[in-house]
DNA sequence: TGTACATCAGTGAACGCGCGTTCACTGATGTAC
DNA sequence: TGTACATCAGTGAACGCGCGTTCACTGATGTAC
């Protein structure tokens, strides 16, 4: 009577899925978690959400991934790929000058500020990863990089002073970002404006 | 004997503290808390941990505050304000561009982007709020509106000039200690060494 | 091309763990007389 | 000032919960012949 167990399977679980089919889930899962983890952080997105965020469920988390971590790495990877490849398409068609200040004007928008999910990785995650560990960092250093050297060629000058100017350009824009996000509405406000204001020596 | 429970309490616990020691108590697990808040982030950070470090247990904890948020929000605010002070302390004795160089120097100093948990609270905080409550975000809005005016004072021109100089400073620096903390070692010296030439226009 | 079989992507229950919070209890503190 | 008693700061066990991770299992996929 105590050793009763009951082992009801229900019919529909378990279907293996094709190799094509596993990629298009991988893309999605990665696709899905670089959302999340942008609006919610690493420690508030679970692999359950991500995996369900992709119609999956938990358990066929580690057929994609060693832990939580490389899907950590992958997603903000593929982000810094999302806005670099943004950024080096609009690059490739038009003035860097133009499209140096049409990034920084589509960066400070209301919309950037209001939408984390489908924004730049660094004001979201940059202190996550901080935490985290060095190949993590390695990763962001190397989105950081790609994005300055995109930015640079919209500045004047001898190159080191333009790839400077760009990660000054970079962290104003995070940093005003990121400060807009945490505060309330109108010191939010306040401070988009101030940063909007773009300074003579920057172009 | 099924129902034998035994009931040892130690000789040594549940004393209770006058109302200085409360008040010590009270400030000793804000300042920790400001502390760990800053190196571990808010999901990383445990009521235990913010208690410990206070040299209490984690069962006294709710005496002081209402729940969790509560202590995020005092220790956000003390962060702010040991930051204000020392910027204070500095406009007050010196020449305020002066102490806006100083300043900037020293919050884009290795010491500062080395050591989070004795720094500024708004690089590693701010992702933090932003997720969080209307009520946090005040509080972090009412520090950085705080911050940019007594910065502004070391900024020439009118006075809502200065004031968008300042916010367009904190910015950058905010910006620039928060990437370098994320990046790995090399990419986060240039981009460093970036931020520490001053504009021009900054002046 | 057809068949028999090994592989393995995905499922969902289960694991140990640490978390925020609650609670009965202790005994020094604070107060009323 | 001294005494009797109520208060309550701090303790540590316990709570339910969600987390990352593991695992036995399923059945379509992929492969060897």
């Amino acid at each position: 009577m105590i050793d009763i167990i009951q082992f009801v399977k229900s019919g529909d679980g378990g279907m293996r899925a094709s190799r094509d089919e596993m990629a298009a889930h991988h893309g999605r899962i990665v696709k899905g978690a670089s959302r999340l983890l942008r609006e919610r952080g690493v420690a508030g997105t679970s692999v359950a959400d991500a995996m369900a965020e992709a119609g999956l469920t938990h358990g066929g988390f580690y057929r994609h991934f060693e832990a939580k971590d490389a899907l950590v790495a992958e997603a903000l990877g593929d982000a810094f790929g999302e806005m670099r490849a943004r950024l080096g398409a609009r690059l490739a068609s038009e003035d860097p000058r133009v499209v140096r200040a049409a990034f920084r004007e589509s960066y400070l928008s209301d919309r950037h500020v209001a939408d984390p999910g489908h924004g730049c990785p660094m004001p979201t995650l940059a202190a996550d990863v901080a935490r985290e560990s060095a190949a993590l960092k390695e990763a962001f250093g190397a989105g950081l990089r790609g994005a300055a050297a995109a930015l640079a060629c919209g500045f004047e000058g001898e190159a080191p002073a333009r790839e400077a100017a760009a990660y000054r350009e970079l962290a104003l824009l995070v940093g005003a970002v990121l400060l807009a996000r945490a505060s309330d509405a109108e010191t939010g406000r306040t401070l988009l404006k101030a940063a909007r204001q773009a300074t003579a020596a920057d172009d």
